[in-house]
DNA sequence: TTAAAAAGAGCCTTATTATGCACTTTGAAA
DNA sequence: TTTCAAAGTGCATAATAAGGCTCTTTTTAA
């Protein structure tokens, strides 16, 4: 589903916390099986589990801008 | 589903670019209904259907780190 | 190298998202 | 205020995410 950067930030930051991936389901209240089909690559989350996983990493989902409007 | 900043932020960009929900959805490939639910409040978008309306509009998901990690 | 922990995968069921179609409501301009 | 475009809703179905179990593979530490 090429997610590789969210999904390596994810697992950079479970690594930084000393996390695994049983703690961090158990913490964020996502499912096991869940969480190791995103991190694995394989898996399409909803908005409401990655921010659960997410939040629990105290990170947080944002939007940014790539291009930003030309007001002529 | 309390993603007001998010829906926000797309609202708001779309406006900045004249772009109706119809076009979005157009342009996006995501389906107007899905679009129209999101907007209002309502629903939980999977992480492919976020990132192909954000996508459209010139823009990218991304995480942030709210908490630095302390290295002791 | 070996044993234990952590991560990944298969299978299955349930819950929920994605989407179309038709209709209603809202908002803005004429 | 009338009208038309844009946004929001109800209903129904297909597709797919969520999650539990069990087992396999990979990593890591002793």
């Amino acid at each position: 589903m090429h997610f590789e950067r969210i999904i390596k930030q994810i697992k950079q930051r479970r690594a930084d916390l000393n996390v695994t991936q049983e703690m961090l389901a158990e913490i964020s209240g996502v499912g096991l099986r869940t969480l190791k089909q995103f991190e694995s690559g394989k898996g399409n989350p909803t908005l409401k589990t990655l921010s659960g996983l997410v939040d629990a990493l105290g990170m947080e989902v944002g939007l940014k801008v790539k291009t930003p409007i030309q007001h002529p």
